[in-house]
DNA sequence: ATCGGCGTCGTAAACGTTTACGGAAACTAT
DNA sequence: ATAGTTTCCGTAAACGTTTACGACGCCGAT
């Protein structure tokens, strides 16, 4: 089935009244509708994607920006599908497609960006691994794109966003080694300027502080945010004559390997040294038991899109609200720390 | 910067003069060219993607289809984003864009594609997670859309494929077995209707039988591919009165919960039971050391990315011949099988 | 001086769709 | 019977590009 064209010509009616058959236009007899549509259905006929968006100005396809290369940006493996799943169960009601924007790490992550929304792909985009100044944030809001993000940055242009609640896991996490009697607690810091990053470092000193405690540059602990990464820093941490008791991390990713190359080391989890992080399905096997945050990804997912949908014009009606979130995480509490 | 049309106003050259310029045809002259260049540089116009696609009646956009949802289907998305990563630095040097085509858990695979290439949404497909019979492969042909997978499956509409070997995995794992003196051999096969289980599992009993030995049903157990998915079928084999001494799989992501609850069983990897399987980022820390298969992601995406050009019109002359392949994987040694 | 060729550029027609507009028929109310 | 209203449908323009075609000026060759 070439186009509407053919199809017009096939049920000998006007090709404008088909598409309004298709679109759900009202002014157009009930049985004539039924035709067209069970003659498109059986000819597979579907509007060119081209075409519809040419004329109408918009897509119907949001945009999710990311990465690829072998080390995800800050988050683990499953956490995007996840995420994605609950995304497209909102966008799905509004007949919006979703797709992953793939960066290649051999670009600029802003150049992809510019170009690709330049062109019109998208509609609306929500990014991921916010750093700490985000400079797509400017651009897209040059461009007027709508957008949103997952993760906040110091560069601010009054789009929505959800960042999930590292300062509380901060909170937590520090009053909990404190409590515990640790004196001398780390802070694992995810390699580049993701904004959470500095986020959970900023936070983590903040409490200490309150209870007279310092967080020394010896103690802020850069790896690689991958399971490497971690095995790199346990190595760095038994080769410290002043060690750490305790230490937070914000990474799902870089837990296994920690435990391995303290373990190596001779420095046992929930024993010699307490560990809090972040739970995800990779960690949940660990022993000892991880003592760590967890989220519903699901939901997370769906606010996002309703988020999203808050700033598109056309479906600000239905959502509205939901401007900025902090994410809340709950401890699961295992014996690691 | 609206369109083409007031780039070529400002200049004060036709609109058809700028186009060309701007997509490097032969016949404008050098000083104009770099005029328009550089105009378009300032102002940060990019031809509208839908009046271009139209046109041209192709995207530039290839198209990469994997499902979203918490569990995922067959690898671990490391996984795919290392191989993105490797298509991208092939597919970039002919302008093409690669974007993950979403599908929605709740929505039918099948229809999804459907869906999404007549509406020409892309030019190219690459599919993955392979089942047994895949009725993608057939609408992709019955739409003339060029396409390659990552993985076999039985319907077979001549299309390239590149598949990990696992045939040879069987193979290798199955010698390994038998000739450190196991005759209780079991395998782990993956939910759903994936290719690779099967190809694996006959493989495993093929071997097994050229040794007198039999692969009884009650060896083969099925399992979410899932972390979770490990655990349980550990469960299930120490609750069996027959119990394998050795198992292989096939999957990454099983098998740090197959682990956990082996030992929570009192069986210990590696002693009471070998295990042979996938290495991965988050396989590289287990302890004993995991002996497994690996291979290289990064040129397995630039493989493929060769074998989808090969296949679509205006690209063959760069590559050819490169049609079907067995991917190899290479045997790590560990300590626990 | 004429002609052909070359380099450069402008014009206009497509690509497939949606939708504003207007018109024809049928129906309702007077 | 007429006017007004509603229901349905056809016509054509527009969306932003690319590209076939032709035109113009300039050069060198005859």
């Amino acid at each position: 089935m070439k186009g509407i064209r053919q199809l017009a010509e096939h049920l000998d009616i006007s090709i404008g009244t088909v598409s309004r058959a298709l679109n759900g236009k009202t002014d157009v007899n009930p049985q004539t509708r039924q035709r067209v549509l069970e003659a498109a259905e059986r000819l597979g006929y579907v509007a060119n994607q081209s075409g519809r968006s040419l004329r109408k100005g918009s897509t119907g396809v949001i945009g999710f920006m990311m990465q690829t290369g072998p080390e995800i940006t800050g988050q683990g493996d499953t956490f995007f599908m996840s995420v994605f799943d609950g995304v497209q169960t909102v966008l799905a009601r509004h007949s919006l497609d979703l797709v992953a924007l793939l960066c290649s790490s051999s670009e600029d992550p802003d150049a992809y960006l510019q170009r690709t929304v330049a062109r019109g792909f998208a509609d609306a985009v929500i990014l991921s691994a916010t750093r700490r100044n985000d400079a797509r944030f400017e651009l897209l809001d040059r461009h007027k794109i709508p957008f949103i993000s997952l993760g906040r940055s110091l560069t601010d242009v009054g789009q929505p966003w959800i960042d999930l609640d590292f300062e509380g896991m901060a909170e937590i996490a520090m009053e909990r080694f404190v409590r515990a009697g640790h004196r001398e607690i780390g802070v694992i810091w995810p390699n580049g300027d993701l904004n959470l990053g500095h986020l959970f470092v900023e936070r983590c000193r903040d409490v200490l502080a309150r209870h007279g405690l310092a967080l020394p540059d010896e103690h802020i602990f850069r790896a690689k945010p991958s399971e490497t990464g971690g095995y790199e820093v346990a190595q760095e941490i038994a080769g410290r004559p002043r060690r750490p008791t305790a230490v937070a991390l914000v990474n799902e990713t870089l837990v296994t390997g920690l435990y391995k190359g303290l373990e190596e080391a001779g420095i046992r989890p929930g024993k010699d040294i307490a560990i809090v992080g972040r739970h995800s399905p990779h960690t949940q096997f660990l022993s000892p038991a991880l003592t760590g945050f967890s989220l519903s990804l699901h939901e997370l997912g769906i606010c996002l899109a309703e988020s999203l949908l808050s700033v598109m014009p056309g479906y600000q009606g239905h959502y509205t609200g939901v401007s900025r979130r902090i994410w809340p995480m709950t401890l699961v509490e295992g014996a690691s720390g």
